[in-house]
DNA sequence: CCTGGTCGCAACATTTGCTGTTACGACTGA
DNA sequence: TCAGTCGTAACAGCAAATGTTGCGACCAGG
C-alpha cells in the first residue's frame, strides 16, 4: 500500500495550530508549521486549503495572516481529516476492464466492491472515534 | 490514497484458479489468468509468485507447467492475501524527521503510531472474516 | 535426447500520485 | 504605501505499481 503522509501532516498542522492558540497566538503562518513538520510551506498551505473546504480551519489574508482553527479539536475526529485529504477508495480495481465473457472476470468487480465497501465503513468508524482532541493529548504524553 | 489493485487481482487469479480446477483442470497457466484479469502474464507471475511464498498457491514447471491452490479457498481469507501482496503500513509518517525541538514535532509520530496500530489492527480483522470462498460464491452470484 | 510450453526473474519503460520548489499575483493590517 | 502572508499555477523529483521484453531453467511427452 502507497504509505502517503497526508493525513499524518493534516494532524500535525492541526495540533500544531490548536497548541499555538492555546499560548495566546491568534493565527499560525504555513512558514512556522512547515518548520515543524520539516516541510515546504506551500505543501501546508494545499494540505489546510482542503480542510478549510472541509470547514475545519479558516484562513486570514493580508498582513498578520495565518491560520485558525474553526471549531474546537473535540469536534473533529481523524475522519473528518481523512475525507477531507484523502480522494480515493483504500483498495482499486483492475486498471483495465477484465475479460467480461469470463465468469469470474465479470463477477469479481462487483464481488468486491461490495466487500471492500463494507471494509472501508468499518475503518471510517474507526477513525470517527478519534478526535484530534485525543490526538494532541497523545502528543503532549509522548515522554522527554 | 493510492489505489493499488494488487489485493484485487490476487482475489481475481486465486478465484479464476479455483474455478478452473473445479470444471477438471489440473493447473492455469499465468497467460490464461492474465487474460481473464485482462493484463500481463508477468504481473499476475508475480503476484503468485508472492502467494506462493505465503502458502497460498503452488506452481508447476515444465511442460504442462502452470498454478493450482494450495489448500481449499475457505481456509484462505483477505488477510492472508493481504498481507502476502501489500508491503507496507496503510498510513505512512512525515517523510523527513519533524523537528524534535517541537512538542508536537517530538510527539506526533509515537502518537500516531499508536493510533494507527489500532486502526490497522481493526482493518486486519475485517479483512480475516473473508475467506476466499465467500468472494467466489459473491463472483458466481453476479447477475447475467 | 529433443522439443515445445511454461515458469522465474531481471531489466527497463510507462504511468500515476505525492511531495518539493519556485514564482507571482491578491490581499490587508499597520 | 508597504511588508508579510495566503492562493495557486507550473514544474521538477521521486517512489511505487504496472506493463513489456527477453531469456535461461525446467520438464512432460514424444
Amino acid at each position: 500500500m502507497s504509505a502517503n503522509s497526508r493525513l499524518t501532516i493534516a494532524a500535525h498542522a492541526l495540533a500544531w495550530i490548536s497548541l499555538y492558540q492555546r499560548q495566546g497566538n491568534e493565527v499560525a503562518t504555513s512558514e512556522q508549521i512547515a518548520s515543524s513538520a520539516n516541510t515546504n510551506p506551500v505543501v501546508i498551505r494545499r494540505l489546510l486549503g482542503e480542510l478549510r473546504r472541509a470547514g475545519l480551519v479558516e484562513s486570514r489574508r493580508g498582513a498578520g495572516a495565518g491560520w485558525s482553527l474553526a471549531r474546537g479539536l473535540e469536534s473533529m475526529t481523524l475522519l473528518d481529516v481523512y475525507e477531507a485529504v484523502e480522494p480515493g477508495p483504500l483498495f482499486g480495481m483492475h486498471r483495465a476492464t477484465p475479460d467480461q465473457g469470463c465468469t469470474v472476470g465479470y463477477g469479481i468487480q462487483p464481488a468486491m466492491r461490495g466487500i471492500y465497501d463494507g471494509i472501508e465503513e468499518t475503518l471510517r468508524r474507526e477513525l470517527a472515534r478519534v478526535t484530534l482532541e485525543d490526538v494532541l493529548r497523545d502528543v503532549l504524553a509522548a515522554p522527554r
